[in-house]
DNA sequence: CGCCCGATTTGACATCGATCAAACCGGGCG
DNA sequence: CGCCCGGTTTGATCGATGTCAAATCGGGCG
């Protein structure tokens, strides 16, 4: 985290306050949170924290995209959740644990605001609004990664990315075009793939009628997908 | 559930007390917390509650085992968890949503303390020690879920099984001796295996100094198993 | 507008773990 | 103490996915 930070401006407020986290904030909770937000900018690729590191604040996207992992002892690497602009993450560690228990990466150019996690500790330990949020951060994080268990347990390479496209899929039925928000690369660590399955899923989906053109999807039959 | 509770006698009101959950509340708030647990029996294989029934309680496990796990389209089951006693489970519905997102099964015989959703979401909105208490479940749940994620990502079945008993091991070196908890079979559910595979996986440990004699695994070289 | 590099796809292969079937074991009950 | 049934192990096979290498694509920059 080699990077100048500022405190969030007007805009950067905005977006904090439109965040599902601090959505259902108001008054003091929403003002305290707001002023203890610092703004990052970091590079593609740089690291955010890396496991280990003492957890010393978590973070919210504002934009771009940052990826969770862990790496194995003999280096490969497993992608634990995408962050997409408005989610949080490494909250788990207000009251989780000292250190990070995984590394995050920016997948491309992201803004972050940071919430010094002694500061929001205090804050949740007064103010139940706050308390409140956070609760509700840790139960949707939760259950997102009980669903990711399940789905790699039960669903094959196809039915994953079937899974997937249906999940950001703006119509249930009929025709449907989604264009990719990142990269295959990032979509397949997120689905627990290497890129090659991926891709491979891909093509076994074209007899379903999904065809791919570089990050454009087009899914001939949202209810056929659905049968995967 | 349909089985006859009663109200937290003053044995199970000290096991509440002692478990993590509310191990670190006092006064007023344990209190009410105690006061509200309601304690049921369950005989094996019973189910606590379904996926997809509204959320209206979430448990404690006072004595015994239970699974949670949830069903594809096909009947097939992925475990997702396995809770031991001491644990609490389906508290991330507290602010999580309306309806359960798996299932819940006693793996054997089980008692459970009862807490009515509405009353704790009540009580955590008011109190911080409340609120606090469930944070702490909800982020440790969360960073064992990660774990097990990339545990299923990155670890061959071997690795896995041999994580489980280096985690349960007394010792940190030289040899040991465990007893499993419960049968090989919800072990299998739990590390993401068919029985068949953690029976394979046990014998492929034999090279390692694993021997295994019904519920008893005696480890050879507690150094050894952490190379696998 | 074309080049170029990194991202993606395709191919060939090895490995892991699921599945089905059958043999085996062990603990609880009569 | 032995029977019996459910749980466990073993064997054989297959499908799914990781890995490595090579070909191809595509988007951004000059």
């Amino acid at each position: 985290m080699l990077d100048k930070s500022h405190k969030a401006n007007i805009r950067e407020r905005g977006l904090l306050t439109k965040t599902p986290f601090l959505h259902s904030l108001t008054g003091n909770a929403l003002a305290r949170m707001l002023d203890s937000a610092h703004v990052y900018s970091m590079p593609a690729r740089a690291n955010v924290f890396r496991e280990g590191e003492p957890a010393l604040a978590f973070y919210c996207v504002l934009a771009g995209y940052v990826r969770l992992y862990r790496v194995s002892r003999d280096g490969r690497q497993a992608d634990i959740r995408i962050c997409a602009p408005g989610d949080v993450f490494a909250e788990c560690l207000i009251f989780g644990g000292e250190k990070y228990r995984f590394s995050a990466q920016a997948a491309e150019n992201v803004s972050l605001a940071r919430f010094d996690m002694r500061d929001v500790r205090e804050l949740a330990e007064q103010d139940t609004q706050v308390a409140k949020a956070i609760m509700t951060a840790l139960s949707g994080h939760l259950l997102s990664t009980m669903d990711c268990v399940v789905n790699d347990r039960l669903h094959t390479a196809p039915q994953r990315v079937a899974d997937y496209l249906i999940n950001r899929c703006p119509t249930a039925t009929g025709t449907a075009s989604i264009r990719l928000p990142f990269q295959k690369n990032l979509l397949a660590g997120m689905l627990g793939l290497a890129p090659e399955a991926l891709s491979r899923a891909f093509s076994s989906l074209r007899r379903t009628g999904v065809t791919v053109r570089g990050r454009v999807i087009q899914i001939g039959d949202v209810e056929a997908l659905k049968q995967i």
